[in-house]
DNA sequence: ATGGTAGATGTTCTA
C-alpha cells in the first residue's frame, strides 16, 4: 500500500479552503495534515474536501487559534490527543491509517519573540512542550508511526537562510535545537525529509513581513516529516512545494511531502 | 533598536 502524505500549516482553513482544494486537485496526497486551522472542528469546510475524495477527517480545534486536522482518502481511526505542557490548546492529534501506520500531527508552540523563559513565558512553554514530547516518546516507544507538523524549529544550519544570524532568533536557538533533538531521539524518529534530501538549503516557511520573500529567500525549515526506523526506509520522494508559497493569498508555509511504500 | 504582514476577533493577541 504505497501512499503519499503531506503536511501544511494552512493559517486558517476557512479562509484558505480554495487553496486546500487546489492542493488536493493538483497534488492529491492520500493523507493531508493541516496545522493552524484556526477553527472549531464543526466549522471546518469538510464538504468540499469530501467531494474531492477526502472523506475522512480526524481533527482537534478551537476558536481563533491553533487547530490540527488529518484529512484522508484512506479510512482513519481516531487515536486521541495529548495536551503537552497543559496549555489547553489544540496542538496535537493522532490517527491510525486503518491497517497501516499511526500518524501524529503536531503544532508546536512558536515560543514568542525573546528566547529567554525568565522574561518570556511563551518560550518556557515551548521548551516544556518539547520536554513533555520527549518523555512521552520515551514511555511510548512508538513503532510503525509517522510524525508530521509545524514543529516551529529549524534544527540544522542548512535549515535557515543564515545560521549565525539566527542563533539568537526563536526557532533556531541552541536550546530549542537541543530540546527538539532530545524529543526526536527519545522516539527514535528519523527525519525523513533530510534522509531523502540530505544536501543543501531547505525551507518550508517565509515570513509575510518580507514582500520579496522569493528573491530574498530568508526561509526556515519549520515543517517536518519524521518516521520510526521500522518504516523510515520505506519513505522516498520527499519534496517541499515552494510554489504554494506564491499562490494567491498564500499561507506563509509551504507543504512538505513524503511517499511511503508500505 | 525597530518595523515590516497576516488572521481571528473585537477595541488586541498570536504568529
Amino acid at each position: 500500500m504505497p501512499f503519499t502524505l503531506a503536511t501544511w500549516n494552512i493559517n486558517s482553513v476557512r479562509l484558505r479552503e480554495a487553496l486546500v482544494a487546489k492542493l488536493m486537485e493538483e497534488e492529491a496526497p492520500d493523507v493531508l495534515c493541516l496545522q493552524e486551522c484556526k477553527s472549531p472542528v464543526d466549522k471546518i469546510p469538510t464538504e468540499r474536501f469530501r467531494e474531492l475524495g477526502y472523506g475522512h477527517m480526524v481533527a482537534r480545534g478551537q476558536k481563533g487559534y491553533n487547530g490540527v486536522a488529518i484529512l484522508s482518502k484512506l479510512p482513519l481511526r481516531d487515536l486521541g490527543d495529548k495536551d503537552f505542557a497543559a496549555l489547553g490548546h489544540a496542538r496535537h492529534v493522532a490517527a491510525e491509517i486503518e491497517g497501516g501506520p499511526v500518524v501524529h500531527n503536531f503544532y508546536v508552540p512558536a515560543g514568542g519573540d525573546k528566547p529567554d523563559r525568565a522574561v518570556n513565558e511563551k518560550f518556557g512553554q515551548k521548551l516544556d512542550y518539547l520536554s513533555e514530547m520527549r518523555d512521552w516518546f520515551r514511555d511510548e516507544a512508538p513503532r510503525n508511526a509517522i510524525l508530521v507538523g509545524d514543529l516551529n524549529i529549524a534544527p540544522r544550519e542548512d535549515d535557515v537562510w543564515d545560521h549565525k544570524k539566527m542563533l539568537k532568533v526563536v526557532s533556531h536557538t541552541p536550546v530549542e535545537v537541543e530540546s527538539l533533538g532530545a524529543a526526536q531521539e527519545a522516539g527514535g524518529w528519523v527525519d525523513v525529509t533530510r534522509k531523502d534530501l540530505p544536501e543543501g538549503q531547505l525551507y518550508s516557511w517565509w515570513s509575510y513581513r518580507s514582500p520579496d520573500w522569493d528573491a530574498a529567500d530568508k526561509g526556515r525549515r519549520l515543517d517536518h516529516v519524521w518516521a520510526t526506523p521500522d518504516i523510515a526506509s520505506a519513505a522516498h520522494s520527499s519534496r517541499i512545494l515552494r510554489a504554494a508559497r506564491g499562490w494567491e493569498k498564500p499561507s506563509d508555509h509551504a507543504p512538505v511531502f513524503a511517499t511511503f511504500d508500505l
